[in-house]
RNA sequence: GGAGAGGUCGCAUAGUGGUCUAGUGCGCCGCACUCGAAAUGCGGUGAGGCGCAAGUCUCCGUGAGUUCGAAUCUCACCCUCUCCGCCA
């Protein structure tokens, strides 16, 4: 959701910016509805103070024992209240209808975002580590875990479905390992508070975070009007929904180790896979309430926060910062990690670090105070992937896989793991 | 799932059809008194919308209804608590 007084005053720099994204939203709808709306609600809102002063006469006049010039007075409200009734039954429907045009309305990109049509022009910021060097032809982690034992794809397919993962003994122990590592890492290295959110979530959370209305097709969603949780962006993120925070209290880092479940419906064929792209997956989310002024010094911050984790391992990746046209619907602006997949032969995002500023908390209805008496302002909510598991159980596979068929595991998971190692 | 109780301005409470522009206490802010503080006194203290402004409208869990008028009455729903049942 934008600033309505920016549409409404500056259109063209909110078509501009939706524009840069390549994509579309009704403005003209937006200007002639609000428009509409703002000269009803005038209209009935001198009714209403008419009726209001009536009302408060009959009142007096009853007191009085004024009777029957309280029935003369009952007599003019006649009109009055069936114009007040169709003028609130107008309002209320372009209220609703204002709502649903807002909602459809894309984030605009900060000015530092550079410009550009997809994903081919996005910029690689920095990189770290160095892709690792095999003697062999480096294997995929599906034909590594197929040898030691690690997943059993079949069994996932049969119990549930193509997509949902069924992890086997090391597999399984490796793949815990890696989450509780990280949330341990996130809060007591980084400094995040923790978190453990509901799986379900309502509506109205959804529509907070953006994921609703525009993208129901990517979401499972269960009886009673309740869906499973793409991330735990969506339930850490509603904590504060309708809440004034301290200003004091800002910057708040949240971090939530959740499982994840999407639809990922048109994805079918792309990055499928192994654990590429799979429908339930194993996340650590971080989550950052700011002050405006505060969050772009907060979102260098949180890029790193995902990035240690990945120094820690000793794992190659890099970070892009995704120009307008990937930016996507929800972010100002967005820097991808991307992880080296030597088996795979390619880079895999493993983790989103976005800026939404102040289009989420408006949804959302997150604000905070700056001191005592002073007015409300918006927070600006920022997120990323701290991290993503499948694809970093691939590639701590496919990067300490080693030429006897074992797996030297990373130091810092050893606690977690259990072993050093993990053979057959 | 069943029975009961309840949801009012940060907190606690009052209000059961008409000066409710929601009272009071606590908390908080300002001022006075004080060297300073405490105590005391006085004043102020929710959110949102429309309007250039004066101002005005909406919000007492949510939604609908009755009425000239609803925090107050009716209905539905949501949430919390207590007890019972079931259960990891």
């Amino acid at each position: 959701m934008l600033d309505r007084e920016l549409i409404r005053n500056h259109p063209d720099v909110v078509r501009a910016g939706i524009a840069r994204k390549r994509l579309s939203a009704p403005v003209d709808e937006f200007l002639e509805v609000d428009l509409k709306r703002r000269q009803i609600q005038t209209e009935l809102q001198d009714k209403q103070a008419e009726m209001n002063r009536i009302s408060k006469s009959i009142g007096m006049l009853m007191g009085q024992g004024k009777k029957d010039e309280a029935e003369v007075a009952k007599l003019q409200t006649k009109d009055l209240k069936e114009a007040i009734a169709a003028g609130e039954a107008q309002q209320r429907e372009l209220d609703f209808a204002l709502r649903e045009i807002e909602l459809q309305f894309p984030n605009l990109p900060h000015e530092s975002v550079p410009d550009g049509k997809d994903e081919d022009e996005n910029v690689l910021v920095r990189t770290w580590g160095e892709k690792p060097k095999f003697d062999h032809e480096p294997l995929a982690h599906w034909d590594i875990a197929d040898k030691l034992g690690l997943l059993d794809l079949p069994r996932g397919a049969k119990i549930t479905g193509s997509g949902f993962v069924l992890y086997t003994g090391m597999g399984a122990r490796l793949q815990r390992a890696l989450f509780t590592f990280m949330i341990d890492h996130q809060t007591t290295r980084n400094g995040y508070y923790e978190i453990y959110p509901p799986y379900l979530v309502n509506r109205a959370s959804l529509i907070g975070t953006g994921n609703l209305p525009k993208f129901e097709e990517d979401l499972y969603k269960v009886d009673d009007d309740l869906y499973l949780v793409p991330t735990a962006e969506v339930p850490v993120t509603n904590i504060y929904r309708d809440e004034i925070l301290k200003g004091e209290d800002l910057t708040i880092k949240l971090a939530a180790y959740s499982g994840c479940f999407r639809r990922e419906a048109g994805a079918a064929g792309k990055d499928t896979r192994g654990v590429l792209r799979i429908h339930q997956f194993d996340k650590v989310e971080m989550v950052k309430f700011t002050k405006p002024e505060e969050s772009y010094a907060e979102l260098e911050m949180l890029v790193q926060d995902a990035e240690s984790v990945l120094k820690t391992l000793g794992l190659h990746y890099r970070i892009i910062e995704l120009c307008t046209g990937d930016l996507g619907s929800k972010g100002a602006k967005c820097y991808d990690v991307e992880l080296w997949s030597p088996g795979v032969g390619r880079y895999l995002e493993i983790s989103s670090c976005s800026n939404f500023e102040a289009y989420q908390s408006r949804r959302a209805n997150i604000r905070f105070r700056r001191a005592q008496g002073e007015k409300p302002e918006f927070v600006h909510i920022l997120n990323g992937s701290g991290l993503a598991c499948p694809r970093l159980f691939s590639a701590v596979l496919e990067t300490f896989y080693q030429p006897d068929g074992s797996i030297v595991v990373p130091e810092a998971l050893r606690p977690y793991v259990g072993t050093d190692r993990i053979t057959a």
